[in-house]
DNA sequence: TAACAATATTTGTCAAGCAAATCTATGAAT
DNA sequence: ATTCATAGATTTGCTTGACAAATATTGTTA
């Protein structure tokens, strides 16, 4: 007699994991209505909270959402690729704070996926997101620019970059990578990256760009790739210098 | 008079982002033992019901477990890249379904994303990473393999090759994609995919890496991601005329 | 000493109900 | 007649209290 494992998950798991291959399987639809948490409870013949943390369960992936009132009750709400960036930006930051990924290794990273951008880019690129680079370029020459307002417009600069691919699946990876580098990245900015020579650099990408040039736009892209992992090194060991400092103290 | 915001959100997502950032900050490491669920409910003057909410959204981006019974509770589960990758497969499977990535973009990004790879691998590849990939070689010449067998070896090849750039943020970004093609090429094999050609591919990708040559290596990866992308094509052709057909029926 | 049973602790689930939000419809005032 | 306000209905959010199930610990017995 052979005997079938028992199922040991609790309930409310497994009830999240049916709804969410009713989803994932389009049995239900982007902003189709679920029955309310009382018929549901009802249905699978479970308690109101058990249902409760069911859906909670998927409202923390962002594959729902609920509105109390008349009209309301919990909806399915397929995920933009901004949740899942904010998503998967945090878990990457998570990582990062625990170490398990090296900062140097998402810089690497992103150096490379850059470079697999522009050679895209070159190919592909409309007015459109010349005239974006264009005009962030011309904003980051205004002086009265905070380094933070810089620091924001570098990141549309090179958002643009990655739009020329044209390809959301790259754009949605390497918006994960650049996101991550952000924080970092703003301290770089404020202690040691020069604006003009970043500026200067957005310029050689932006005309190689506009000539299609893909031999200068590489090249363009692995001198402020390799000058902001330069940066990089030099805020880190500026900060463990810091670090032990504080530490003797 | 000005009035603050009031806040709207539910209690159960403050407290659980109150707890999550506790993690991430550092405040609550891994395996540290949270308080009871009754003794969070007191802490937090709360109901037990809306504790086990706050744990539940948690528990579903695997940031925590539970275990009953005296020595049970929760604890903090620092999610392994695994967790991470399971999760972002599973989301981007599900944009697939929903038609907001296409897979030929993914194709092409994996295309692109192979390329990166292995001119990393080409230059830090060591002989763990020479001999897994020659094990699954050797292992995809058996012709007594089921096409799930081949398939699976053809993954664990690949992720030999990702595995010797020696860089865990593309080794997460890359499985992504390759995972994310894996149902899709498991259909492409059972129809169109010649195993000798992809061996025979596969062996001239070995020994360029082995031999540390990058332009041969390049050369290979390009070759079997065109094919690749070849037989996906066909497949989606031959796809596409059978749903017609059936629609006719 | 070793196997086993009782016990305590903690999560998992249930039940019933009140609170808060919010849409709808009704009624009153202009 | 139209508009505004108010009352009611509906649905999620949250509470209280309790019991069930799992499991490590401790004590008991052979």
């Amino acid at each position: 007699m052979k005997y079938e494992p028992v199922v040991t998950e609790s309930v409310a798991k497994q009830i999240a994991e049916q709804i969410r291959r009713a989803i994932t399987n389009g049995t239900l639809k982007a902003d189709d209505k679920l029955p309310t948490e009382s018929e549901l409870a009802r249905q699978f013949n479970v308690s109101r909270p058990t249902i409760r943390e069911a859906l909670k369960r998927l409202a923390a992936k962002s594959l729902i959402r609920s509105r109390r009132g008349p009209a309301g009750g919990t909806f399915v709400r397929t995920p933009s690729t901004e949740d899942m960036s904010q998503d998967l930006i945090s878990s990457v930051a998570l990582m990062v704070s625990l170490s398990v990924f090296d900062l140097t290794e998402i810089a690497e990273t992103r150096h490379e996926l850059e470079r697999v951008c522009i050679r895209l880019a070159v190919k592909r690129r409309t007015e459109a997101e010349l005239s974006r680079m264009a005009t962030e370029i011309k904003l980051q020459k205004d002086e009265s620019l905070t380094d933070e307002e810089f620091c924001a417009s570098d990141v549309r600069f090179h958002r643009a970059l990655v739009d020329a691919t044209h390809n959301p699946v790259m754009q949605f990876q390497m918006f994960t990578v650049i996101e991550a580098l952000q924080p970092v990245e703003n301290m770089v900015i404020f202690r040691f990256r020069e604006r003009e020579k970043t500026i200067e650099q957005h310029e050689k990408i932006w005309r190689a760009l506009r000539a299609q040039d893909l031999e200068k736009a590489e090249k363009a892209i692995d001198e402020q790739m390799v000058y902001l992992r330069k940066s990089f090194s030099q805020a880190q060991e500026w900060r463990r210098k810091r670090d032990s400092a504080e530490t003797v103290a």
